[in-house]
Order: structure tokens, then sequence, then C-alpha cells
DNA sequence: TGTACATCAGTGAACGCGCGTTCACTGATGTAC
DNA sequence: TGTACATCAGTGAACGCGCGTTCACTGATGTAC
């Protein structure tokens, strides 16, 4: 067997992971287009050609980013969905987890949804994006057995927690409204309202 | 009487206009940040010194853009306010003008809410934005006689139309259901279902 | 009507800046024998 | 255990680029008399 290879890389260590951390902090101090390279390698304390030994440019970096936004949408949207049992209880479950997820992961929200990435270069980004669908539907589904009605009601719900969560992102709500918590609250009484429309 | 000024300047005559004209087309082909002055100029026929006799600099020039887009969207949603008398179906119509303008206007869309204009900087934009509020609370106060419940239901059919205009923007839903009428009838279809949550 | 003048929109050259990417290199590490 | 070697993460200098902004200027226009 061979001797086991460390971890933590030759020089640096753990480039990649540096790079990456320092890009989702430029993005959350300087918004979706704050990430230039030369900046992250001086936080990271390497030479600005460094990045090139883990990604093949710019854009690779944002898309290895992208990916784990949608991740760990994944990651807490399943979360959300086995706290209940009740589909519409589900659907506003969800519909809470993610505006929480945009507030709670700014840098990672902008990144996959406003950094204006070229996702037909990406398809591996398109796919992450559907697969959050595949999860859903089952919810929908149980609420509006029609396909089509299905879809369309989850489209419905994701989209109100997509605007909710800008809108409070980019502080066009007024005063108290601009709340995490008053938000969240829109966004499921948005998706109970959006099922109870099938459930009656 | 003084001479008649003409209303076309000295020497390119309507310069303002045209550096705003090459703008929206920049950001119409390259998105949201993709303007840039000097651009603009070459499309002007113009040097790059030019635009500054017109605009304090490239943010001012924007911002002038994004309060023309503010004023596009209140032309719009008073027109679609009067063509209904029931609240609901106004606050459908609302709905469906939102998303149309989005695609009808991209351009001036994005500038108005991805450029990332820094609007503590422009109170005239904050102003513009809320003057949309109080032309749409009627609509939604006739539904809901609470206020606080009134702007609950403004906010809720606002964010859903916003969600839904960048849904398409950005390519995010599956064929079909990325088509302008598509997603025309998903707004009007959430608007209808969140008022009717309340008048019953 | 003719002339001197003020105005001001647009010029063109220059500035400093930060960016993404390339390239030959170095030197520490782990591996083979 | 010791030595020669291959690997490969990170260096540092350089490149060309496009950007926003400034500055002294020019020359056409409209105005006053």
């Amino acid at each position: 067997m061979a001797v086991k290879r460390r971890p933590t890389g030759t020089h640096h260590g753990d480039l990649r992971n540096a790079l990456e951390e320092a890009a989702l902090a430029l993005v959350g101090e300087r918004g979706p287009h704050g990430f230039t390279l030369a900046e992250a390698c001086r936080r990271a304390g390497v030479s600005v050609s460094a990045p090139y030994k883990h990604f093949a440019d710019r854009e690779a970096l944002l898309a290895a980013l992208a990916l784990k936004g949608y991740q760990e949408q994944r990651r807490r949207y399943r979360a959300a969905l086995a706290e209940h049992t009740s589909p519409a209880e589900q659907l506003a479950a969800f519909a809470v987890a993610y505006v929480r997820f945009a507030a709670e992961e700014r840098a990672l929200f902008d990144i996959t949804f406003l950094a204006g990435l070229d996702k037909s270069r990406h398809p591996e980004l398109a796919r992450a994006g559907s697969a959050l669908y595949d999860d859903l539907m089952p919810v929908t589904g149980a609420i509006a057995p029609d396909p089509d009605e299905a879809f369309a009601l989850l489209v419905q719900v994701a989209a109100a927690a997509h605007g909710l969560a800008l809108f409070q992102q980019q502080d066009m709500l007024p005063g108290a409204w601009n709340t995490r918590a008053s938000v969240e609250e829109q966004a499921a009484r948005t998706a109970r309202a959006l099922a109870g429309r099938h459930t009656r």
C-alpha cells in the first residue's frame, strides 16, 4: 500500500478552499459582481497565477461555488420538508427555507442567481437547478393531482419566495416589512394561500 | 422675446438621448452590468469626454434611466388598473403588467432592479419606487380592509410577479413554462389566488 | 444688416488603475529503488 | 536507510486591455448692439 497522502497539499495546503472562501467574502461585501481573482489571491496570500492550478479560469471558480449553492439549497429544502407531514405545511416550510437561505447564505445566493453565470457553458448547474424541482414535485403533486397544476403551484410558490428574498436583500420594503421575520411570514402565508386554492 | 432655441443642441444635437439609447442597447445585449461609458460614446459617435457635459458621471446616467424605468412602470400599472373594476381583477392585471414590463422593457427592468445602483445616493429612485405602492394600495385595500393586510397582499403579489419575471428572464423554467404567455398566466393566477384568500 | 462677443457642446490626448491570463521558473514533497 | 528522481503547487514578472475621469482646447451657434 502506498503511504497515505496528506489531504492538505504541498505549499499553501488548502488554496482551493481559501480562494472559495475569499470569493464568498468578496461577494458578501461588494455584491454579486464584487469578486475578482486578483483580490481573492491577495486575501489568500498567494500570487495571481496560483488559482490556475486549481481552476480553469475565473468563471470556473464561480461555477464551483454556484454548484455548492444548489447543493446547500437542496439540503435545506429536504430538511424543511421532513419537518412536516401535511403537504400545505411542507410547501410553506419550503418557502420559508428559500428566503432563509437567501438571507443566511447571501453570497451563495448571489453567485447562484445574480452573478450572471453563463448556464449554457455549465450544464451541471442547470442539472442541479432542476434537481430541486424533483424534490418538491411530490409535495405539490399531493395538493394538485394534475401534473401541470402541480408544477404551476411549485413555480408560483418558488417565484414568490424568490421575489420576497430579493425585495428584502435590496431594501425595497418599508421599515419593519424588510425584516427577516416579516419576509418569512409573507413567504409562508403566500405558500398556504396558493396551496389552499387547490384543496377546496 | 428671445429667438426660440432649437430643442436640438449645437453639435451632436441630442447627445443626452443618444447616450441613454446606447446604454439601453448595451444592457439589452450584455446584461445588467454590460453598460460602459466608453462603448456608449463609441456608438453615439462621440469622444469619451463628451458625456460629462450631460451627466455628472457614469452612475448618473444609469440613475436617469432607472428613473425612467419607474415612470414607465407607473404608467403601465395605472393603465392596467384602469381596464378593470373588480379589485381582484385589477390586482391580476397589475401582476400581468409587471411581468410584461420586465419582458418588453428588459433593459429598463435590468437597470432598475439589477444594476446595483446605490439607492442611498439617489433618493429620487427610492421615492419613485414607493410611489408605485401608493397607486396600488387602494386596490388591495378594497380587498383587505386592514391596512397591514392590504400591504401584505400587495407585497405578496408584487414579489410573485418579480420572481416570475426573473425566472423567465434567466431561463429557469423548463420548456413551454418559460414562455411569456405562460408566465403572464401564472402571474394572474397567483394574484387571483392571493386576493381570493381575503374575499371569503 | 453687419460685426463683436459670450456661450457651451464636443475634442483629443493623457492619466492611473485593476483586471484576467500566460509563462518559464523553483523548490518542497512524496515515491521508487 | 539513503539517494535519485518525478511531481506539481505556487512564484513573480510581464502582457495587453478597457475602463472612468480630467483638462486645456476649439469652433459653431445664438445674441446684443
